[in-house]
DNA sequence: AATTTGGAGATTTTT
DNA sequence: TCTCCAAATT
């Protein structure tokens, strides 16, 4: 009982149902993850083994906050919980029964990058041109199919359109490549134990028993594949706890669906629903402005939300001339913050829409001397010297995954070029032997004979690693392996800034495989590779005492006493491409309603008037969000200049009129831009490829003008007008 | 076979 | 603006 001590009543009562489903559904900071937190506690405390528990976070880094916290709670035992994000249990789960599905302990997990290669060169060998069809359009047709549960089969079915008949066939092979190559991709993480459940009904009881109790963090992030997933596991004992906010569901780019939280009530009907109504994090002006924000939105749950917490200032907007100036009004801001409160580096937040928006930023921040973390961004281990090394791991360890046997067979440079490596391929086809094992048996081949003895320097020194990889610890073998192939001698002889860092780089990662063989009971290549593979975005966010920079997507679920959410503009928050479809637009807002109550103390939004994109000035009209929040809790600071009187403030009448102002500018400008052909976003017309479309964005101006048409046919395509030849219709 | 080059596309968000 | 790829050059 002590353990619950520091929950109010309506979440002791939540934490303390332990038997059968429970749903918790409440808003931003009412302590969800705190109730979930302390519902494991107390589990423990009732005697429940701690092997006998399941948490699924949203991130590996919550999953280990959750540990943590649980030791301070109830002392030893945590850290035998199973605790982590989908990808990662499950994957675990893989690594030990997937020999039942075909799969060896060693398997490949590609991530995007590997995926969308695979895709295309399965394209190239069924001779669909990348031109035409975007390899990327396919890949997420894919993906969503199989977040979905639709087989190859099954999409076959529902496949009407050039693009996705092809990318059925595409899809079938797909998946054949990837067991070839003992590889699976993000979405198999969760697809292949659904399979294996289904195979093996012995296995499912296995873990069934063991994880008697299961709990789910953000499950309104959940997608299908997911659902069933957790439906799966949780048929016998039915003690499951799952908890979210409707109205914070951000990822249904990635397949989540409300859905599940609805079917969740029917599927059980026995289900125990708890609401949480007192938010604890933010001052009553936040969450007021970010409750008439979110009032917005059709069809939510209802709920209510109050706090105790102060008023608080009022939520500061600033205007801004452009990105620069954006950046240089928050570095004043922060400075004054840092000089009147009681504030650190570490409770700053500046959060925006897309990577992008962090140059603009970071450079203000650099030029003022203030230390900042980005989180999330271009990751370190998607890097591409990063990458070539793991790759040469990974075919170590799995010989069979020819993706990375491809991106590494010829380098750094070793005199195995396209026609030798086309002929092997070819061989590998005809044999139907693997490509490793072609290359081994190259000698028969007819290929010049430097080339035939690069290739089998090349087989010995992946064979040679592979038996040293139980004799010698990895981070030797780390060492070893990339002195031998010369990849820092050469970085460093081409003396560059960008190579010199990415010699870096290397050595950083050396260094992260040292320090994982160290804090690792039984350190193995296969999990370390795993372990860099499912890192999510703010995992390696720490306690420095740095401002924190990140994507709105990768603030959810933490606080900071003070947020900037920059870049409050149209086509920017809501970003352009949802702006046509309302139910996108409803999950920008989600978007930005989960940015917003991410701030305790202080909220500030900025908007900027242009910014730079691509290299050219793009006009910017203030979101429509901003007018969404309730005047009274409001205060706009705008510089006064000659612009502030051509576009006056937004906040400052509340009927649409002050809107639909901003939208004929915006129309006016786009009139102008393409004057002669009088294309504009929403024209219908005709390509001499690509058939009929419409048009959807027009970017720049004069010769520059660049247009994106949705063409019937193939889809979204992007073309300059000057050339594109279009024909209004 | 390796290196250089020019042009097109990219910025949605992530496991 | 930067990164990737195909084609052209060495
Ligand atoms: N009973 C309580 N007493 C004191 N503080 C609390 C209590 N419940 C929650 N809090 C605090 O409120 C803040 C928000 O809690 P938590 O992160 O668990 O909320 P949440 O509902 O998961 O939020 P979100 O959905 O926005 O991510 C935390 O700082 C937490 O410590």
């Amino acid at each position: 009982m002590s353990v619950l001590l520091k929950l109010n009543q309506a979440q002791q009562e939540a934490a303390k149902c332990i038997e059968g489903p429970v749903m918790i559904i409440a808003g931003a900071g009412s302590g969800k993850t705190r109730v979930l937190t302390h519902r494991i506690a107390y589990l423990l405390e009732t005697g429940i083994k701690p092997y006998q528990i399941l948490a699924l976070t949203f991130t590996n880094k919550a999953a280990k906050e959750m540990k943590g916290r649980i030791t301070q709670l109830v002392g030893s035992g945590a850290d035998k919980i199973w605790a982590g994000t989908f990808h990662s249990i499950f994957a675990r789960i893989l690594r030990n029964e997937c020999e039942q599905i075909g799969f060896t302990k060693n398997f490949t997990i590609y991530d995007s990058e590997d995926s969308l290669n695979l895709i295309k060169s399965i394209m190239k060998d069924y001779n669909i041109s990348t031109q035409q069809y975007n390899p990327k359009a396919v890949q997420s047709k894919i993906s969503n199919s199989k977040n979905a549960l639709v087989s190859p089969v099954e999409l076959q079915k529902l496949s009407h359109t050039p693009i996705d008949v092809l990318t059925c066939k595409v899809f079938s092979k797909y998946q054949l490549r990837l067991f070839q190559n003992n590889s699976m991709d993000f979405d198999d993480l969760l697809l292949k134990p659904i399979e294996l459940f289904q195979k093996n009904k012995i296995t499912l009881e296995k873990y069934q028993y063991r994880f008697q109790f299961l709990n789910i963090d953000e499950f309104q992030d959940t997608n299908r594949a997911q659902y069933l997933l957790i439906n799966i596991l949780a048929e016998r004992y039915k003690n499951l706890c799952i908890v979210g906010d409707d109205a914070q569901s951000i990822y249904s780019f990635r397949g989540a669906d409300i859905k599940n939280i609805l079917d969740f009530q029917k599927d059980y009907e026995e289900v125990k629903i708890f609401r949480l109504e007192q938010n604890y994090r933010s001052t009553k002006s936040i969450l007021a402005g970010a409750d008439g924000v979110i009032k917005n939105n059709s069809n939510q749950i209802k709920k209510t939300l109050w706090t105790d917490n102060e008023i608080g200032e009022q939520i500061s907007i600033l205007e801004t001339e452009d990105d620069k100036e954006e950046g240089l009004q928050i570095v004043a801001k922060i400075q004054k913050e840092l000089l009147s409160q009681t504030m650190n580096l570490k409770d700053i937040a500046i959060l925006y829409r897309t990577n992008s928006q962090s140059r603009s930023l970071e450079d203000a921040l650099r030029r003022q001397g203030f230390a900042y973390e980005i989180v999330g961004g271009i990751e370190f281990y998607r890097r591409k010297e990063i990458k070539d090394i793991l790759a040469y791991l990974r075919i170590i360890i799995n010989p069979a995954d020819e993706e990375s046997l491809l991106r590494i067979i010829n380098f750094p440079t070793r005199g195995i070029g396209d026609t030798a490596i086309q002929k092997v391929i070819a061989i590998s086809r005809n044999t139907k032997k693997g490509l490793f094992e072609t290359l081994k048996q190259i000698i028969s081949a007819e290929l010049p004979e430097r080339v035939k003895n690069s290739i089998l320097t090349f087989c010995k020194l992946i064979e040679k690693y592979n038996q040293l990889q139980n004799k010698i610890s990895l981070s030797e073998l780390g060492r070893t392996l990339v002195d031998e192939i010369g990849i820092l001698k050469l970085l460093k002889e081409e003396g560059t800034v960008e190579s010199l860092n990415r010699w870096e780089n290397i050595q950083e990662l050396l260094s992260a495989l040292t320090e994982y063989c160290d804090t690792k009971e039984e350190p193995t290549l296969a999990n370390f590779l795993e372990e860099v593979s499912l890192i999510s975005a703010t995992d390696n966010k720490n306690e420095d005492n740095k401002i924190t920079l990140m994507t709105l997507h990768a603030a959810k679920g933490l606080e900071f006493q003070i947020v900037f959410i920059t870049g409050l503009e149209e086509g920017l928050l809501p970003l352009s491409q949802t702006l046509q479809n309302n139910d996108e637009v409803e999950e920008e807002r989600r978007l930005f309603y989960v940015g917003m109550t991410r701030a305790m103390k202080k909220l500030y939004l900025t908007q900027a008037r242009f910014r730079y994109r691509f290299g050219e000035i793009s006009y910017c009209v203030p979101s429509r969000f901003i007018d969404e929040i309730p005047q009274n809790y409001v205060n706009v600071e705008s510089k006064k200049n000659y612009y502030s009187k051509k576009y006056s403030k937004p906040t400052q009448n509340t009927d649409s009129q002050s809107s639909e102002k901003y939208f004929s500018q915006e129309v006016e400008e786009i009139d102008d831009l393409t004057l002669s052909t009088k294309i504009k976003k929403g024209s219908l017309v005709f390509h001499d490829t690509f058939g009929n479309g419409r048009v959807v964005i027009v970017i720049g101006s004069g010769e520059n003008a660049k247009v994106t048409v949705d063409f019937e046919e193939i889809g979204k395509k992007n073309l300059l007008l000057m050339y594109a030849n279009l024909k209004t219709r």
